[in-house]
DNA sequence: TGTTGCTATGAGCATACACGCATATCCGCT
DNA sequence: AGCGGATATGCGTGTATGCTCATAGCAACA
């Protein structure tokens, strides 16, 4: 009786994994990332990240898509900022679990 | 003074991104449910996903070098199981996000 | 309306990787 | 040691996609 819960359905692991599948490249989390910071245009990203114009503008689009980002035009120029904090948590998950890795490895070397 | 928070570094938004590039697979995904109903040998997995036998241990090595698993060595057989909570409470998450989603995207169909 | 600046999109290339087949490695048994 | 079952790994293939260049759409302004 370890586990009451049933298992996932395809569907819903396909949505997982399309979702994870968003975080899992750097390029998107640093994006993200410098939406963080505030509402931000394309030629600051272009400027903070080094990516083309039209790599940052499909990484949005994908990213808008998910519901984690989203855009205002202003004029003609388009300003994107962060929606949500889900992919903060997400973050500070994992990192918390690299870290207890990392100490777990450091006690395997000085055991008291 | 929207963000505090300084940039993470290139190292660490790596890390973050291979982390979830793991679960960015329905099939690890899948593996991971099916071992957090409690261990379970290779066989099993064989016939529960009917992946081929190479492809399972490819991505049992991936989830246990991220420390998402574990394995003892029972005979000549391998048994594996999930190796903490920490994909749960992400996958919970990510659910939650879906959820709203879905939700706004109904009202928006039904208005008051 | 033509021009200029900003953004989105089609086409193409290079790379990463999922996946299976065949095979090597390893373990327990006789 | 030799054998049979279970797992790991080298290799090849197909597909997805990151990324760029060129171009098309679009908004403001002369």
């Amino acid at each position: 009786m370890g586990a009451p819960g049933a298992l996932p359905s395809p569907e819903l692991l396909e949505e997982y994994s399309q979702f994870f599948r968003l975080l899992s490249e750097p390029a998107r989390l640093q994006l993200l990332c410098q939406l963080k910071q505030g509402p931000t245009d394309v030629a600051t990203l272009i400027d903070a990240t080094g990516f083309s114009q039209s790599h940052i503008s499909r990484q949005l689009g994908q990213l808008q898509r998910a519901g984690l980002v989203r855009c205002e035009r202003e004029g003609a120029r388009t300003i994107w900022q962060a929606d949500g904090d889900l992919v903060d948590e997400l973050c500070h998950l994992v990192q918390n679990r690299l870290k207890q890795r990392l100490e777990a490895q450091l006690q395997r070397l000085e055991p008291a």
